[in-house]
DNA sequence: ATTTGTGCAAATCGTTTGCATCTGA
DNA sequence: TCAGATGCAAACGATTTGCACAAAT
């Protein structure tokens, strides 16, 4: 595993704690991945890194709002991570609970509306589920 | 109000008991609606139809089970449930936490990758979320 | 008569928070 | 030094579930 971590918190503006460093390095270190916060957990305990859950919410929600990271809702009770930042979309396969990035410049979207009158667009979010199929 | 409620629940093969009938009256009689289990409640107390948090929950489950009705994931902590069943997209404005559909065949999707070998599409969301512009 | 839905309250799940204690800058 | 991060456990909100009762077929 690479160490990125320090210097990704460092750019980030973020202080960089034990936990917070040994997260980012988890997190950067092999390209773009897709983690849950009970994931993350899972990894960090791996790792003989002891965080508490708490801690771990607390670190996504600040990668998160520091721009590390961007959050994907699947459903009410499934959300993930992503340490891939720049502009994608998602597949999702409903039988494994596995998020992965469609390759960028396949999908496009055409005809995106303006964004109303006094507002501005945050994000565009695609998601195409799949399944297994029945037949 | 019209009163769908009933003849909706014999189409979806769904008994009709005095709740049900009562919710899909609310949910199918003005045309595309958004609703969230709470907005719902709220509107059936209002109605002087008495349910249970419970039995929304459940009637929407079932409602979406049963092809009435789609889920929509804001995020871990939002949803809502679509009465309008085609194909069709959303834009989501963040400050006021509200859900519009996208006129249908305006935003449109290209090189939709095909479902990898052995499995099916069963839905393609599509999410622009706005806010209020700060500038 | 039998199956299925309902209400209630308790349980569960994922996530957040308060507070005392550590720790990095 | 001291603002800010951590751990823990308790709080939380949204949703689900177990069970006794009621209503639909």
């Amino acid at each position: 595993m690479t160490h990125c971590g320090r210097e990704k918190l460092r750019l980030a503006g973020l202080r960089a704690s034990r936990q917070r460093i040994a997260l980012a390095d988890i997190l950067f270190a092999e390209g773009d991945r897709h983690v849950s916060a009970e994931s993350l957990h899972a990894e960090a305990l791996e790792a003989d890194v002891s965080v508490s859950v708490a801690t771990i919410y607390n670190t996504l929600n600040k990668f998160v709002e520091a721009g590390l990271l961007r959050e994907i809702a699947i459903d009410s009770s499934k959300r993930f991570f992503d340490t891939k930042m720049s502009n994608h979309y998602h597949i999702y396969f409903e039988d494994e609970e596995r998020l992965v990035d469609i390759a960028p410049g396949v999908l496009e979207i055409r005809n995106m509306p303006d964004a109303p009158e006094g507002t501005e667009v945050i994000g565009a979010d695609i998601l195409i589920r799949v399944r297994t199929s029945s037949s």
